[in-house]
RNA sequence: GGGGUAGUCGUCUAGCUUGGACUAGGAUACCAGCCUGGGGCGCUGGCGAUCCUGGGUUCAAAUCCCAGCUACCCCA
């Protein structure tokens, strides 16, 4: 037995695994440089399909794609004094150019508010220049120190950000819903990974933020993890920035905005929440490639004629819409291909053998469920098709229901503690507000409160860490 | 932040404890040829290693010591 696949069991050691999958899968490879990573083909296919997918989202809704540089004079990122206290410890500095030491440093951006609000203040003279609504795509570095996880923790990470600068409060609170809900809609319809969706609490939300709104969702090892989070900054970076306008009531104004963003983290979730012991388990929606043709040819049989047919279903299947390569390799027997896509995580396999030709049919085979069914040729376009929106469904719904699971409502600390420790997940309990307690949990058990949910639940205790009367219900976890 | 483990053909690894017989062994992958083909087929031959990097100890270092790089694990 050779060591191609994966050689470690999902359950039995979590982290090896995920590690195992990723590199064998082909998603991405380690680079020489601590805390980097390589995003390869596979990986970089499955960003350029969230690209496609959230672009297209975003631009219905009036935004444009810009791209601002990568560097940040450090008299910017200090202006906003809570956004630099948050990023300072893990900014990357350019000291020097060439031989000629810089007269000013410039942080390789941990993010880009600064610089983009800079520009806006030039930008931005009457109310009839708002809003403003602007996205980038690129990379973005945080020096981190702990070890690099692929996907979760490299100090450089590809993701999208968004800044815009809007006349009211209230409408900035729309943007952040707006691109919210569409976050949601991308991780729940597309990467099939359900998520909770609600504020951040004072001392977690983005360094500089009004209010922080986030997507959070679990692992299977019972850790939650971060998948997007969109941020209204009130006024705190256009006072700074002095980003002002005339208004429709001829008095100047400073502009409310809002920052969104996602990261190539979500990879590291699809990976975690779908994969399995044969490998990754990628959703038909992001898959892409959807389905392979394998052809499966004897010794006696008409091996062009299986071909032929192979590559007519191809096309056939590529015509409708259906992204579907042909595995005609002939150094690998159908066995090992199975194995091999299996691992890549292609939602469809269809085997087209002796058997099949003379009957005019296909053997098709789900990577969710390994079931195999045979099907006649003529319908092979609308079993496709309603194959993979099961398999999407299925995958949602599996990871919705463990997702269920993994809440856990407790009323006494003891009780918090010990499902912390035993099982993971989300512990909902109810909490006074207080940032020292919240200060305190977090000290005792490493668990922060991921999110304050939007579906408002009333206490059903009293605060989980002092046994004061309890302001809210929120959600704990330890997270990546 | 603290502690620990590891790094040898593309990949996985043997050798390291007790330095010498190592011209560094095996498997797999790769290349050629044959044989096969509905779950990682088989046979024959071939190619392939700065033993992570740098320094030190020694007559002699993959092996011992120090530093660095990278990864992983545990604790805070």
């Amino acid at each position: 037995m050779s060591d191609l696949g994966v050689i470690v069991k999902k359950s039995e050691d979590f982290s090896e695994w995920y590690t195992q999958v990723v590199l064998k899968s082909g998603l991405a490879d380690y680079a020489p440089i601590k805390g980097c990573m390589i995003f390869r083909e596979l990986s970089y296919a499955i960003w350029e399909k969230i690209q496609e997918i959230f672009n297209e989202k975003i631009k219905r809704t009036g935004h444009k794609n810009v791209y601002f540089p990568l560097f940040i004079p450090e008299s910017f990122l200090r202006k906003e004094a809570e956004h630099f206290a948050g990023f300072v410890p893990e900014v990357a500095w350019v000291t020097i150019g060439g031989d000629t030491p810089l007269e000013e440093r410039l942080a390789i951006r941990p993010t880009s508010e600064t610089i983009i609000y800079a520009t806006y203040a030039k930008w931005i003279r009457s109310w009839r220049d708002l809003p403003i609504k602007l996205n980038q795509w690129c990379s973005v570095v945080r020096w981190e120190t702990k070890s690099t996880k692929l996907f979760l923790r490299t100090r450089e990470f590809l993701w999208q950000e968004g800044h815009t600068a809007h006349a009211t409060k209230e409408e900035a609170d729309k943007e952040v819903m707006e691109i919210l809900n569409e976050y949601k809609d991308l991780m729940e319809n597309y990467l099939a990974i359900p998520v909770l969706v609600g504020m951040k609490t004072e001392s977690e939300k983005f360094a500089g933020a009004l209010y922080t709104t986030t997507l959070e969702t679990i692992m299977p090892d019972g850790k939650a993890l971060q998948m997007g989070t969109s941020h209204n900054l009130g006024q705190n970076f256009s006072k700074v920035f002095n980003i002002k306008f005339i208004g429709e009531d001829e008095k100047e104004h400073y502009v409310w905005q809002t920052s969104w963003g996602i990261s190539t983290r979500v990879i590291g979730a699809l990976v975690m929440v779908h994969g399995d012991d044969k490998g990754l388990v990628l959703p038909p929606k992001i898959a892409p490639i959807q389905a392979v043709v394998i052809p499966i040819p004897y010794k006696d049989a008409d091996t062009s004629t299986i071909l032929a047919k192979a590559r007519e279903i191809r096309e056939k299947l590529q015509k409708a819409g259906i992204s579907t390569v042909l595995d005609d390799r002939k150094e690998y027997t159908p066995g090992w291909k199975f194995n091999d896509w299996e691992l890549k995580g292609v939602p469809l396999r269809i085997e087209i053998g002796p058997r099949d030709v003379k009957q005019g049919q296909v053997t098709i085979a789900r990577r969710d469920t390994f079931e195999k069914q045979v099907v006649k040729e003529e319908k092979l376009i609308d079993t496709v098709q309603q194959l993979l929106e099961v398999i999407q469904r299925n995958l949602f719904n599996k990871a919705k229901k463990f997702l269920e699971e993994m809440i856990t409502p407790v009323k006494i600390y003891d009780e918090f503690k010990q499902v912390l420790k035993e099982k993971g997940g989300f512990i909902k309990a109810s909490w006074c507000g207080s940032r020292e307690c919240e200060e305190k949990i977090k000290e005792e058990t490493s668990a922060t409160i991921r999110l304050i949910p939007f579906e408002r639940e009333e206490p059903f205790s009293n605060c989980i860490y002092c046994g004061k009367e309890a302001k809210e219900v929120v959600y704990f976890a330890k997270s990546y």
